[in-house]
DNA sequence: CCCAGTTGTATCGAGTCGATACTATAATAG
DNA sequence: CTATTATAGTATCGACTCGATACAACTGGG
């Protein structure tokens, strides 16, 4: 009925899933943590994490709260808006990550040709495209090929953004943005 | 840290397990119900797929307790064993099936160019038989790929299996089955 | 007959998840 | 400058997931 890679994509993504148990964490708890080290300062709030999850905003709730019980993040009210909450990762979370049971999955990637990774990694990204647009979901690519970004060698920052109007560091512009859209 | 691939696919993955909450259904029903309608006799127990989803006995005898509440599937004693159980669907389980929300992702997947969806269909069998070999897991190939196969067009059926010993219908072997092994 | 191994079920506890209802704050319109 | 509306996040409920553990029923070999 299907095309068999729906059946692969799906039943590899499951088993992928049900290694995640490792760690005293589940799944979701995982992927929240690994967002939270990939996001930059400005996408580091349960908003973004929701959208990104594509959950309902009760539930990464819950799991946040579960993470901070953990002693994995920290929650500091966010600056400029008193509704806001902003996520880190503590020292604790940081060092978890290095057992992330994700490893194995990238080992298997990283076992193809390379220029098999390239396409393979191409066509995963159009893939996400039209999911996304089915969805009208954000892509939360890198800062650095929003266009919104601004190269700006003057003045301390290195880079700047153009929708914020907030200056950029390295790292920053390095990381994924929940309002990041891909330049033309 | 890992490539952007293994993020991209963890996200695609979770993307779509989100968006199988549909029908009254949860995404393990769904995965489930599928499995259920594309497995030959052999395969469709509660123990093969348990070994398909990679969790644990009990967590599937639930979800088949769920199935079997809602009407879909029918137990039945299986021929032989008699703590075996065999499963099928009831043609409300063959009917919901066509409102499967992985059709969404098979959209996108078909909306690559041919070339692509040959080249992605294989890198995805790479990736898979990488990782079932790290958890030393069945691959669930199609009957008529497996050694055991043999062509037998004497004697009513069209082909038999030398494992099981036992006559393949067409439609057994174009299925997928928990004994499958690649042929060399 | 006994016993190890297999198939499946029952139960528990932590967590997931959507739905709904709620609080607090911000932004905007009149 | 308030009234409305929108946004960020939390609380609670019920159905389900899932691993862990314990268990019952059955098979098959000594």
């Amino acid at each position: 009925m299907f095309s068999s890679s729906s059946h692969l994509l799906e039943r590899l993504a499951r088993l992928v899933h049900n290694d995640a148990h490792t760690g005293g964490l589940k799944p979701t708890q995982w992927e929240a943590l690994r967002y939270l080290a990939r996001a930059n300062r400005f996408s580091r709030s349960p908003g973004a994490l929701t959208s990104y999850l594509g959950m309902t905003k009760g539930t990464v709730s819950q799991t946040l709260q579960a993470l901070e019980r953990k002693g994995l993040i920290e929650k500091q009210a966010a600056s400029g808006d008193r509704r806001g909450v902003k996520l880190d990762l503590t020292s604790a979370g940081d060092r978890l990550l290095t057992h992330d049971p994700l490893g194995d999955l990238d080992a298997s990637i990283n076992a193809l040709p390379k220029e098999d990774q390239k396409r393979f990694g191409a066509m995963l990204e159009g893939l996400m495209k039209n999911m996304l647009h089915r969805r009208s979901g954000k892509a939360f690519g890198a800062c650095k090929t929003c266009r919104h970004f601004r190269h700006r060698h003057d003045r301390g920052a290195p880079h700047f953004c153009s929708l914020l109007s907030e200056p950029l560091s390295r790292n920053d512009s390095d990381q994924i943005c929940a309002e990041q859209e891909a330049a033309a």
